[in-house]
DNA sequence: CGTAACATTGAGTTCTCTCAAAGGGCGTGG
DNA sequence: CCACGCCCTTTGAGAGAACTCAATGTTACG
């Protein structure tokens, strides 16, 4: 096939000319719930398509809040360092999800957001956003509820990591990752983890040694499959279970007596 | 003095008729920066002094988004309790600080509001404080920073119980009280706490008896007095020390050979 | 195919939790 | 004003979970 530029040509032309009306993620993006007629005013302040590199930047703590990003594909983490050093992973987020209101209090950013592969984002300067928001009251509602989503987001991480055991903290990360990447239309069975286990530990509140046993220990119980980073769910009723606290009583020998 | 509950008339008459306007609280809440005009149609949207008893609940989990409230006076916490029973305190909020932003993201709260003490609230019906906040952006831009900053509050909650030892998550507990009732012109070196330890345990993500083993020591250190709920801060700088990670390199003799 | 980063596994230690009981503070009622 | 009782708080002892340090095994990428 000689025209293979050709078709590929004709379908990135596309997809830069289809804005936010068109894009797979409108549900769960700021457009969600708004009028074709509003949407054209979101449409023109959103930069969209911004490639990403691994290990990129979006921003870092203390640059002042310019812009949130929306994923498009690939995935981040927010990271916070404390001054005597240690990092806290804030958070991960997937496609669809919005990155950079940790800036909204004073204006400055408080962690910095790292691209975990590449990616592409979309790009949204926030001074404008609000300025449509505030002429758009469907934005404007829209905006609350991300904005809200993403305050139940941190209380959830908080519920996960207060008196909770480390294999419970484990199950409930893979529960929530589950859920999204089927909220995206991703397999939620079978997947890839963008981060390293040193990621998740600083996620989790753990140490990295501790989420390495604490997948091995799934692994044993027929739970999932690992091998490095890629995890297939085997008993997704199962681990749901041990996210609700459940435990196997003992370490039952497989293989054994039975 | 015969004459006694004249003057009280007066005043209570005299905080009746003052709007935002004239409230001590002004530059910690919505008010803050906002034009005297702009100011009025905030005040015409907020029922003030409204008193709630000891225990009372300001909402529930599961209550709709009706009001948020800002405490005038008195203390609050925040509960979430989780669907196998256990309870997490999300938050304690004093005179200034803004309470019911938790049901941003569906409409519907997600912890339970309960008073501490008796106490007054500012309620502010959220309709109509959107609605305001569309036509002020002084307003919608405060909104927003109030929002932030509670975010950025939930981030710091977060960072004080991941990988922190209970002494340290203690002393940050301390730290942080002392300095929102500074911010509200209260003594900041002698208070009474308005919660119970079990509270503080809820909210550090300890057992409570780790929590008063904690005060304890800070005690035996010279570094608080604690009587019950009765606190005094003997060494600010050390227990700001204690709070980044410091630590007493042994339990020191006190009164030994020195 | 080699290398460097990442992940797994093991052993010993420390911190916090749990269970249990005794010691005050505070409000109520006499 | 004092005494009583309840609840909150403090303190002790033992057990268990996760951390640290250390070494080996594996994956992914050039």
């Amino acid at each position: 096939m000689e025209t293979l530029s050709k078709p590929t040509a004709v379908i990135d032309l596309a997809s830069l000319r289809h804005g936010c009306a068109q894009c797979s993620l409108r549900q769960l993006c700021l457009p969600a719930g708004i009028g074709a007629t509003d949407l054209q005013q979101l449409d023109e302040i959103v930069k969209r398509r911004r490639p990403v590199e691994r290990g990129e930047l979006l921003f870092r703590a203390g640059d002042r809040l310019g812009a949130v990003y929306v994923a498009r594909n690939g995935a981040f983490k927010t990271v916070s360092t404390s001054e005597e050093g240690d990092t806290q992973v804030v958070g991960f987020h997937i496609a669809g999800e919005l990155i950079g209101l940790d800036a909204l209090g004073e204006g400055v950013h408080r962690c910095d957001a790292v691209a975990l592969t590449s990616a592409n984002v979309c790009e949204v300067p926030f001074e404008q956003l609000t300025a449509v928001a505030a002429q758009v009251p469907g934005l404007q509602q829209q905006l609350m509820r991300v904005i809200g989503h993403s305050m139940s987001r941190d209380q959830d991480h908080l519920q996960m990591l207060v008196r909770r055991q480390a294999n419970e903290r484990i199950a409930l990360f893979l529960v929530g990752l589950c859920e999204r990447l089927r909220n995206i239309g991703e397999s939620a069975t079978q997947f890839r983890l963008p981060m390293s286990r040193e990621d998740i530990a600083h996620f989790l509140g753990l140490a990295l040694e501790t989420v390495s046993r604490g997948f091995s220990r799934l692994q044993d119980d027929g739970v999932i499959a690992v091998v490095g980073r890629k995890v297939e769910i085997l008993d997704a009723a199962e681990l749901q279970r041990l996210a609700q606290g459940g435990e196997l009583p003992c370490p039952v020998k497989r293989g054994a007596t039975g």
